[in-house]
DNA sequence: CAGTGAGCGAGCTTCCGCTTGACTT
């Protein structure tokens, strides 16, 4: 019987801390956090020094009472949980809840599992730090007091089931502060001019202008001045410069990289991360350490020499430059660098293969590169092209891994120069002055938007994941994926001894997985700002955190602390109960509908944002809900009135009405209750019948194709194939057919009989 | 894939940070 236990906060590291132990050590672990405040009660008594009430979490219970018994059969017990602020807190969590007594715990830390490290910690015990456990509780509490006492007056102002806090509500802030930067840019354009030059055997040197030119004269007066003019190489240049490996993963920038690269959501990185994890294939996949333990970068070396040489290693250290870090772990790592495959299930595979190359890469040598960049002189111009070209004179950490970044300008890779020759006379091919547009700040990804979050020392690598799926799902942001403008640009083309002035079109603004505000967001954002200033103020997390660390070091008293921030602060709560609804949610005045003279507004309705026409005692006053990718705070009246054109009568076919409008699913025209979604080129302000009709029968021939078999005599059953297969279609229920049944034989019988054994949809389940 | 939008009022919602499965299709 082991007379030591181990207690770790995760399951599948107690398992490898298991194996570098022996018999006399049991490892187990608690799962997190075991005891927090209650889910429905504050909690907090805020008059008596701010003491918390504390519970053992409802999924928690089972693992309490496990633990209880091996308590009971240990002699010492070896409370192992993170080296960091929340990890402290779980150590003493722990002790009060299995009601340990200090003769028999011993509080042990370590940054690395590794054989070395547990059995040094094992020999380094000390008790747990009850001003770091307060620090932990001053942030537990402040938290409470923030998300609780802000988020019903957000149900009461504007909307139930809203929410507010200290990392979302910034979250959000900056979503909404981007989109309304995005809304007011002003988008200038000039003009670049590019150059290609002849060369000997067919070869083109393609050189740009190092300047811009701020109107189309300008650029137009400069072709003109090179039209006939002579070109030479005035200076060629050659300089040394190298690159330098990324430092290995930690949990925002594995996020990035995977978003950027295998085109990830931050949740699914990190759900594949913790499949990876969980059968030891990396290291702890939530951390912002850099560190990689001594025996890992030693076990890169090896595997990089015998990869690629002994020319291709080189032992790095990286230090973190984020305030915020807490370094309780490694950076995310192989297992084992000989291991350069995680098995068969393919993104899996595919996220290893990235953790591998660069925790690799970031233990090898510096790419050591030569520039060239060749300056072109014009004989009557001061002004000079510019042509550069890389050459990779030793490959190092390239060899396994480049790093992407979210800079869309960013330049493709440069290749080597033709051989050149100061002074040589060059044969000018065409010169092209292109006009260019300036852009806004881009709009968040999921993982663009964690980075930022990190940047400023807001949430920390086990909440990333959650925050932002918290935003969405509370209806504050929405990821999509739309569709670009076209928009129309001017060029011109020296060639030939004459210029030629040409517009040309491209498409523009096309975003992909972005993350865009709804109103409800906007609304919430700035009732927040208004009012919770401080809150939402992008250092307020830096500044409570540097309290958080007087606490930790004894210096200041955490309830103090909490009192001093949370006097003002309620003060700010009562303040703003006092304002009314409609002050909160102001309908914006657009203008007056010219149809019926009377007042339109945008409002956010009960419903979503809406428009309305007439006032509110006005009894024939009429709403149109607003489309996706609209805002209350900058839609238009024409795009306003608009919305009161559909849905659209859009004339009659085999004497049903067809009618046009915007659904969920984008534009469509209803006939005989059936939907036919209409494409790109057809918009439901002007379908014509005719051409409603024609997408009608067309839609009904696809959907013949997919017939197998219909019954005579009942028409809500038929059999069909499907994206997934044949299927009954009974009535709205949807039908798998047996695999040992033909899908051609069934009888009217047997399809009836099959759809009355197969259960209602239940949909999907609500959880807890 | 509709058009909806009054007002009353009961009873619900919520935070951040540590952990895994349990849910669906």
């Amino acid at each position: 019987m082991p007379k030591n236990l181990v207690i770790v906060e995760s399951p599948a590291k107690a398992k490898t801390i298991e194996g570098y132990l022996g018999k006399e050590f049991k490892v187990t672990s608690s799962y997190g956090h075991v005891r927090d405040l209650p889910k429905g009660d504050l909690a907090v008594d805020v008059e008596n020094g701010f003491l918390p009430t504390y519970e053992v979490q409802a999924d928690k219970k089972a693992v309490i009472k496990e633990l209880k018994k091996l308590v009971k059969e240990a002699e010492i017990i070896y409370l192992a949980s993170d080296d960091d602020r929340e990890g402290e807190a779980i150590s003493w969590h722990l002790k009060e809840a299995l009601d340990l007594n200090d003769s028999q715990t011993r509080r042990i830390v370590f940054h690395e599992i590794t054989k070395n490290a547990i059995q040094n910690a094992l020999q380094n015990t000390r008790t747990i730090n009850l001003d770091l456990v307060n620090a932990q509780q001053a942030r537990r509490v402040l938290d409470r007091l923030v998300g609780f006492e802000i988020s019903p007056i957000l149900w009461r102002k504007i909307k139930g089931g809203l929410s507010a806090g200290r990392v979302q509500s910034v979250a959000v802030r900056l979503v909404v502060e981007r989109e309304r930067e995005i809304d007011s840019f002003d988008s200038r354009s000039s003009f670049k001019v590019s150059a290609q030059f002849n060369l000997e055997k067919g070869k083109v040197l393609v050189a740009e202008l190092p300047r811009k030119f701020e109107t189309e004269d300008q650029a137009m007066a400069f072709l003109e001045e090179c039209n006939g003019a002579d070109f030479f190489i005035k200076k060629l240049e050659t300089k040394p410069s190298k690159k330098s490996p990324a430092p290995p993963f930690t949990t925002s920038t594995l996020q990035q990289e995977a978003s950027r690269k295998l085109g990830f959501s931050v949740s699914q990185t990190m759900t594949l991360a913790q499949k990876l994890y969980e059968s030891g294939k990396i290291t702890y996949m939530r951390t912002d350490s850099l560190n990689l333990s001594e025996e890992a970068v030693s076990a890169a070396a090896s595997a990089i020499t015998s990869e690629f040489g002994s020319g291709y290693s080189q032992n790095r250290k990286y230090k973190t430059k984020s305030k915020s870090a807490q370094e309780a772990h490694e950076a995310i790592r192989p297992t084992d660098f000989r291991v350069n495959s995680a098995g068969k299930e393919y993104n899996e595979n595919r996220l290893y293969d990235l953790i591998w190359k660069r925790a690799l890469a970031s233990q090898m040598g510096d790419a050591q590169i030569e520039k060239t960049i060749a300056t072109i002189g014009i004989s009557n111009s001061d002004l000079h092209f510019t042509a550069s070209g890389e050459v990779i004179k030793f490959d190092g950490f390239l060899k396994v891994y480049i790093e992407s970044t979210d800079d869309e300008d960013s330049e493709e890779q440069k290749g080597m120069l033709p051989p050149l020759a100061e002074g040589q006379v060059l044969e000018m091919k065409d010169l092209t002055s292109r006009e260019s547009f300036t852009r806004s700040a881009p709009r968040y990804t999921e993982a663009s938007l964690v980075k930022k979050l990190e940047e400023m020392g807001i949430g920390r690598p086990s909440t990333y994941a959650p925050t932002i799926s918290t935003i969405q799902k509370r209806g504050y942001i929405s990821k999509e994926t739309r569709e670009g403008k076209e928009r129309n640009y001017i060029q011109f083309v020296l060639a030939n001894g004459s210029i030629k002035r040409t517009t040309r079109s491209e498409i523009t603004g096309y975003e992909k997985q972005k993350l865009f505000p709804t109103n409800i967001a906007m609304v919430v954002n700035d009732f927040l700002v208004d009012h919770f200033p401080n809150v939402v103020d992008f250092s307020f997390t830096a500044n409570v955190e540097k309290e958080f660390d007087e606490i930790a070091l004894g210096e200041k008293p955490w309830d103090s602390m909490i009192g001093a921030f949370y006097d003002k602060f309620h003060l700010t709560v009562e303040e703003s109960k006092l304002v009314e609804r409609s002050d909160v949610n102001k309908a914006r005045v657009l203008g007056e509908d010219p149809a019926s003279g009377k007042q339109v507004y945008a409002r956010l309705g009960k419903f979503g944002p809406v428009i309305q026409i007439g006032n509110s005692d006005d009894d024939d006053k009429k709403f149109a809900s607003m489309r996706q990718g609209q805002f209350v705070e900058n839609i238009t009246i024409e795009e306003a009135l608009d919305l009161f054109q559909l849905p659209r009568n859009v004339g009659v076919f085999e004497e049903e009405e067809v009618v046009a409008a915007i659904g969920k699913f984008g534009p469509y025209v209803r006939h005989n209750g059936k939907f036919y979604s209409l494409g790109k080129e057809l918009d439901p302000l002007s379908i014509t019948i005719d051409e409603a009709t024609e997408l009608i029968k067309m839609k009904r021939t696809v959907d013949a194709n997919m017939l197998i078999k219909a019954f005579d005599g009942n028409d809500e059953i038929q059999v069909l194939n499907g994206r997934y297969g044949p299927y009954i279609k009974a009535g709205k229920k949807n039908v798998r057919i047996p695999k040992d049944q033909k899908p051609e034989d069934l009888t009217l019988e047997e399809c009836v009989d099959l759809a009355e054994k197969t259960p209602e949809k239940r949909g999907k389940g609500k959880r807890k």
